[in-house]
DNA sequence: TTTTCAACAACAAACGTTTGTGCAATCGTT
DNA sequence: AACGATTGCACAAACGTTTGTTGTTGAAAA
């Protein structure tokens, strides 16, 4: 069954098919009448537009790209719908790839939104990006990127993230503030920008409160790189009262451990930056500085649209982070 | 900056457009001389072809769209890896479309792709779906449709579930072997197939092992049907020594109140249907009837090429589960 | 009546590719 | 040497839209 084009439209009506075109765009050119025409038979032959041909006339595409590291489940839902509900209002429609945290595969990616002739990316980069300059045949193409949750600071890039940093401060002086003294900080991958700011606000806060810490205090945790016996081993040898965690996938990798020998909910405080929707799925509930992946998502969204429409301004976004106080927290 | 192409190279060349199209895509007509000729100032100009020309000529797209009702976490992140997985490697790109649980949107969706001339559509259904009617513009277009997780049966259209019944039949079973007798069902919306089939293996197994059963001990648990006070006021008043969830994210919802009650780990045995992330975030280890959100993808997208390649066989695919047993079931 | 000017619609080109066909040069065969 | 077959490329059309330009009306202004 042959789909209903613009000419077969005209050839109905007895158009040309520039008119059908115009009608259906409300061009002012077109009379009412022949636009209500037009319009009742478009919808009587069901009548629908040939994106690839719209769009390679009018040298565009109509489309948003999301390039992601990896699905983590913890934050990469929220973070889409963000972005969806921004995106579903604008008309665009939104293409997804998946680098699988490879430098590489992020290229090759790049290359093929070039080919799709996207009009704006939106990329989290790869754990094994370490700077933008793959990104600057988009630039060059005229095509807007922003960077989100997983940034590279860039004067040329719109970035937006929470303020790392700040949060986990936060989220370690709440612990500070409730006389927790020894505090273990658990961390993902050292060589990613966000755990490197996550882990400042960490250190600073300590220091502030000139609390003495040593190298020991922080593990670090990702990729296989340390296993759940390593981990339970660590977790019996270190004293301490309190564990911060840099993110709640973090934490719920820990989780099963920390019950097992026994350390929580009763020896030890708790705090996660999370997205805020694991801390309700435990009980006790685990206080945390809450960032929103959704506001992540509409923000980046929100600021590539504009930057699509012209606006050339780069920003360095940071979502706010507010403390949740629940009950993992004691005194 | 203009991007390079095909022309551009031709007159690069002194050859004609035709001559570098069939060059770069190795056909036969042409030269090896030439063939690397093209190929070298191809790479040298960085021609990167522009697909809504390609696309629009060749009439197709090149696009698989993926339509989803919402973002679960415990699901979603999964069935798309496994979806990527097969995706990623057959030159297709993946639009992804939400259609928030709307059968209107999910119309709309339809509409679109239709538009986008997508090449195959993979869709999760929404809540308020209860016939395929809407796939059949599908279907006249020539466009094959697999449905996956959320599915409705029907002769027209290839689906992939996991057998709902047969696991809930085992995990239920499973419970049943270790002596539990007062068991607690907790379901999701029941409007849904798959609640229904779970449900139907819950009970079947139930009346099999000649246990009694009523009504009361099953509780439906869907969007803001039963607020947590709701739920302790029943678990409370509820005699049981067990319970069997059909999904990882019920359990999730409940889990805090279980702990709050003391319920768990010490007084109730649990079972659920989960993708096999969740039972090991909790401790002890939640037993589960296994089903891979991966292989659903997977071999989703798997049929929908093959369909996509003129295999016109419709199928209704079932993925395996296996029983984990760990250590939520006690004697 | 003639001129002017809207209002409306037709005409035609263009977007970058792919692909069916045509044609010259070369090759192998007798 | 003459013929057909093959090789390697050029030519041109086509895909469905959009859009700049041109043309035809009919009515208002002169």
């Amino acid at each position: 069954m042959k789909r209903t084009g613009i000419k077969d439209l005209a050839k109905l009506l007895s158009l040309n098919p520039s008119t059908i075109s115009r009608a259906l765009s409300d061009h002012p050119d077109i009379s009412p009448e022949t636009k209500s025409r037009v319009k009742k038979a478009a919808i009587e032959f069901n009548y629908l537009p040939n994106l690839h041909a719209r769009y390679f006339r009018q040298k565009n595409s109509g489309l948003i790209a999301l390039i992601l590291p990896e699905f983590n489940m913890f934050f990469i839902p929220e973070l889409m719908e963000g972005i969806n509900s921004v995106i579903v209002n604008s008309g665009y429609s939104m293409i997804i790839f998946f680098s699988d945290n490879s430098i590489e595969r992020e290229k090759e990616i790049i290359s093929h939104c070039l080919s799709w002739v996207v009009e704006g990316v939106l990329i989290s980069v790869s754990e094994n990006t370490f700077d933008c300059d793959h990104f600057y045949v988009l630039k060059n193409a005229g095509i807007p990127v922003v960077m989100l949750d997983k940034v590279i600071f860039s004067p040329e890039f719109t970035s937006v993230t929470i303020d790392d940093k700040v949060a986990a401060f936060n989220g370690t002086k709440h612990l500070i503030d409730n006389d927790k003294q020894n505090i273990l900080g658990i961390f993902g991958n050292p060589r990613l920008e966000i755990t490197k700011n996550r882990l400042a606000g960490f250190k600073e806060c300590l220091s502030n409160h000139h609390i003495l810490h040593s190298d020991y205090d922080i593990v670090y945790l990702y990729h296989d790189f340390m296993n759940t016996d390593v981990l339970e081993e660590k977790l019996r040898k270190t004293p301490f009262d309190a564990v911060f965690f840099m993110s709640d996938e973090l934490f719920m990798t820990v989780y099963p451990t920390l019950l097992k020998l026994n350390l929580f909910p009763e020896k030890t405080s708790i705090v996660a930056i999370s997205d805020g929707k694991m801390p309700y799925q435990i009980y006790p509930r685990i206080s945390h500085i809450k960032h929103s992946g959704f506001e992540i998502g509409k923000t980046a969204a929100e600021a590539l649209l504009r930057r699509m429409q012209g606006v050339s301004e780069i920003q360095h976004i940071e979502i706010e982070t507010t403390l949740v106080s629940l009950e993992s927290v004691f005194i």
